[in-house]
DNA sequence: TATTATTGTCACAATTTGTTACAATAATAA
DNA sequence: TTATTATTGTAACAAATTGTGACAATAATA
């Protein structure tokens, strides 16, 4: 399995400085007008999107390197970010689409090039504020973008299976975790919690019910009205109490 | 970090036909007596205990070599087993323990052996019906054993931190995964499962409220009496229906 | 000032969970 | 044979949680 991002210096040496074999990728959760939107990378002259990735470097905590990963593509420090699984299936293992993108960028490779061996994957995903998270490509993509959820383009080898999983597991997570103002900006109302709970479960939930347990949490703080201009009632807006944060 | 079980093939090639830096340790959890346990390895002339791991063929998927380990470790086929976490810290890394062990078996080799350097390390956690585990030491260990989890001795590395983080998976899984019946023999009381998940979960639990909820599972088939020869109502015996297991 | 859409909250029902009670019943003792 | 003992299966009721609808409050607009 190749991997993203693939930094020309990662390319260009025989893999000296990173543990071999070993990879990350993850999946960057973003929540924007009423959809779950993940990062994805397009590389120059070919049509494969990938996840975000990288490698651990020697003398780095896995978990540290995740962290740099996610800041180098989202510009962001102290992002909400979990480990959730790590793929190691063989059949992740097709250097066709690395060649390619090598090939794009007039690179020398030979077919013992450390980056067209198999690799094994650790998969995190990371919650950010859509409004605040800037995209940066890395230096062999076009792009690096937001893409809706529910209408993903076909994905570079298996990120498709990972993307799965990490939302499997967002679902599984959600009360526990108190994942939802991980997404969502600095204040919001009760109406774009809620919104953003029935985008991630995908399906509907029952308003009073749902105010009530959330307020019921008892990590939410009331702010002022907001002042929408709508023909309506002003809702609360909220701000997620961190000093309320149940241990 | 440094693995186990180490073969004696894999101690004295240069780490060919295994995926470099990538190990895999299992939590094999099993349930005697009222007590959890877990097999860890003792190696010969070192005070050395560790969880059973190994490393990754390049021909191998990533979770069926850590099936492999547990056949070979516990002569047990088609065991539940779970990937729960993957731990790349850089203070797992101390070749200390692994060169004492390669001395005590009088083992050339040099500060660049393979086996010295930093490993990341997947974790498993198994469980196995008790009474049918045949523990299987490897060439280097003298023992095989189990051990009380409530009582463990100091365990090489970062074990302890790896047992800690599989029990609490183990517990937030207990419910939604059926775990229960895994640790158990083909057939039991509602005391023998009532008595784990209170091992399991180290609380008491409501006796008529546990029955009703197992019952309500619908995943109980109901067998014979148990005539146990005390002077009481004999209980029902009950048997896991996997026909009946939720998708 | 009436209308509209949405909000905050209450009220009640339905369901689930917590707790107690009690009859049933193996084995043993009288 | 019969009483005693410990444990079991289940019913009964209470408490807590969740599901659902209703309604007054209220910004903006007509």
């Amino acid at each position: 399995m190749m991997r993203e991002p693939l930094h020309p210096e990662e390319m260009q040496t025989d893999g000296t400085g990173f543990l071999p074999s070993l990879a990350i990728d993850t999946v960057i959760f973003g929540f924007h007008e009423g959809q779950l939107k993940i990062l994805l990378l397009e590389y120059t002259n070919t049509n494969l999107l990938a996840l975000p990735g990288g490698f651990i470097q020697e003398t780095e905590n896995l978990n540290d390197a995740a962290r740099r990963v996610l800041a180098e593509r989202t510009s962001l420090q102290g992002i909400y970010l979990e480990q959730f699984y790590t793929f190691g299936d063989l059949d992740r293992y097709d250097p066709t689409p690395l060649r390619a993108i090598m090939s794009a960028h007039g690179l020398n490779y030979s077919d013992h090039h450390w980056l067209l061996r198999r690799f094994v994957s650790v998969g995190y995903y990371a919650l950010v504020d859509f409004t605040k998270a800037i995209p940066v490509p890395d230096l062999l993509a076009d792009r690096c973008d937001w893409y809706d959820l529910a209408n993903l383009p076909p994905l570079m080898q298996d990120h498709q299976k990972i993307v799965q999983k990490a939302l499997d597991t967002l679902r599984l997570e959600l009360d526990r975790k108190l994942i939802g103002f991980n997404l969502l900006s600095e204040t919001f109302t009760m109406a774009d919690l809620q919104r953003l709970y029935e985008t991630i479960l995908d399906q509907k939930l029952h308003r009073s019910g749902f105010q009530r347990k959330m307020l019921s949490l008892g990590i939410l703080e009331r702010l002022d009205k907001q002042y929408s201009g709508g023909a309506h009632k002003a809702p609360y807006l909220y701000r997620f109490a961190s000093d309320k944060k149940p241990v």
